[in-house]
DNA sequence: TGTCAATGCTAAATCGATTAAGCACGCACC
DNA sequence: GGTGCGTGCTTAATCGATTTAGCATTGACA
């Protein structure tokens, strides 16, 4: 039932628990240790399969081995796919991954911070809430390991991971106008997180760089925290009262989903009536008939980086602060086809 | 930077440690502590915000709160959707999670359970992979809470929380069979895993019950480690080679995902030129032009009842055997038509 | 007055590892 | 022969909580 411990490799070597200890940690050599006792040791520990008990070393040491991820919602295709890299990344280093979703609501944030925090973990992954500012701060204060993910909080310098929102939103509205359409709506949230800013900002850039117009009623933003079932009625109201627009630009995967879902309803044709582009990918979009062209996050790279950065902290205590801006990329499907009427 | 140990409360309350740890641990009544002193240890720690430190709590008492989520993967709808109803579950009995993902691969699987093991987790929530007997019996032995999901193993009676294969492939069967379909293929995987065995058993039993012939030839195996690519290029060469298929039914959600994949390349209709229904439920087959008819498992449901049965075992050392089969629900949408043409 | 029990609390061991400090021994050197 | 130093190991404290055993004090009762 009980495990191997220390003291029973310690006392079947003959020698005391110190001396398995420095051994076991690979420190034989500098603690003077004799070859003969450290081989007697080693062989020991692999013929009980003794296994550290992570707790004890924990309590000693201050370190948990344990890393906290902080995700929007495991359920949701982007997050869950970061999650799971994050998992086979962290492994490597011998870390494993306590998670949690937010829903971005900060009571839930603030939850799960505490609870981290409670269980010790070394390091911190977060895809902050709005209003997390203070908690941040105070991690950060605190000197704690942190990467934050898919957005950044503007007013405090930290180390994070995202795709360039900007330019994956920019190169989408500059692909719908070379194809020839004019009219384009942008359907995003009301959250003022930054990198729904950037998305906004960086589809207005292309619009301006283009001298396209983009007039305030082709600007849909969906209240953040409706439900489904209000989001997709705010869409089609929005499709219905603007029944000339050439195409759409959705500024997250959720809402591309609930785009086709209103255009399924209202009997709009992808490709054909309008063309479309989402942020993000997604089986969906991929396998969608017609396919729907999309704005798709390096997500391995996106992992890799995160643990890169965090296991950076980790070790070397470093100061300097890491932020990975990584490029989007346009996948173009069939939801977007040239402009062929000239005249409307 | 330190956190707030039971012992700074002891100094400030002016008593001993033991006094403070029967006090928060809810026992003052128990071992006769006065109210008076109880009042002053609580509000102390409400004042200094204490939090017990789980890494000596743990080591002490051997209960780390902490549970171990073996999936399959985690990027899969499926799962994703479990873990986090698992997560949100646990906490209210304030357990944490930790995951991983075997990919369905026995040696990773090994690999997490040694790493939770390690961890110390109070108990385990595991998809078994193929093999994984001989572990799976040595925590039964070590009597560690312990539930199976998905699947479970026929040989070692286990606690185990699964949706009802059978019945939901024997409802598909059947209505596709209503609809007039007869020549009716199956596509499903390899794997001599029980869930799939009961979806296969389940599907010709529906065959069986309304006199319909199932030849051979109508039921295609795609090996279950393919990859992705040469899974698809299976289906398409079965497709290809039955011409005259009147429908199908895919046992998992990612082959149904394929399958969509293959009918779109093969520019085959779905719902006009063949029907189908895939196991699990997807956002894709939701939201798919046409949509597509499915068994849906009830996530919430199965999530739930893993906690509780993992809670009854953790918390009463409950002997008994829970084995929970939750029914599967037929999504009816519209890759199902009554076939018109009676003769081909 | 002495015994016993109940009351209200504390001392100290414990979980299993890490680690600072130090002990004993042998050898070299002046 | 005493001092100093390197070698090879051990002792004991420590992390923070839990828990067993038990110590004072008080009051009841014979």
């Amino acid at each position: 039932m009980k495990g191997i411990s220390i003291k029973d490799i310690a006392k079947q070597a003959g020698v005391s628990p110190t001396t398995v200890s420095f051994v076991l940690n690979g420190k034989g050599r500098e603690k003077r240790i004799s070859e003969q006792v450290s081989k007697k040791i080693l062989k020991l520990a692999a013929k009980l399969k003794y296994k550290p008990n992570q707790l004890a070393r924990g309590l000693r040491t201050g370190k948990t081995k344990t890393i906290g991820l902080i995700v929007e919602d495991i359920a949701n295709n982007f997050f869950a796919n970061v999650a799971k890299i994050v998992e086979e990344e962290a492994d490597k280093f011998g870390y494993k991954v306590l998670y949690g979703s937010t829903e971005d609501n900060l009571v839930k944030a603030r939850g799960l911070l505490e609870v981290l925090e409670y269980r010790q973990v070394d390091g911190y992954i977060i895809t902050p809430t709005p209003n997390l500012d203070k908690e941040i701060e105070m991690l950060k204060n605190a000197r704690k390991p942190m990467v934050l993910m898919d957005r950044y909080l503007p007013q405090i310098p930290t180390n994070y991971v995202m795709v360039n929102n900007f330019q994956g939103a920019y190169d989408a509205g500059e692909y719908l106008l070379k194809l020839g359409h004019s009219k384009i709506a942008l359907i995003t949230t009301t959250s003022e997180q930054i990198q729904m800013k950037e998305r906004l900002n960086g589809f207005t850039a292309a619009m301006k760089a283009h001298r396209a117009s983009f007039p305030r009623k082709f600007l849909k933003k969906i209240p953040f925290a409706a439900s489904k079932d209000e989001a997709v009625s705010q869409i089609k109201t929005f499709l219905e009262s603007n029944p000339d627009l050439d195409a759409i630009f959705f500024s997250t995967n959720y809402l591309g989903v609930y785009g086709i879902e209103c255009f399924k309803d209202l009997g709009i044709k992808i490709g054909d009536d309008i063309a479309m582009v989402s942020f993000d990918d997604h089986d969906l979009f991929r396998l969608h008939t017609p396919g729907i062209t999309c704005v798709a996050q390096p997500i391995h790279d996106i992992a890799r980086n995160l643990i890169q950065v965090l296991m950076n902290e980790l070790n070397h205590n470093n100061q300097q602060i890491n932020q990975v801006v990584l490029p989007a990329t346009l996948v173009k499907r069939e939801s977007c086809k040239k402009r062929k009427k000239l005249t409307v």
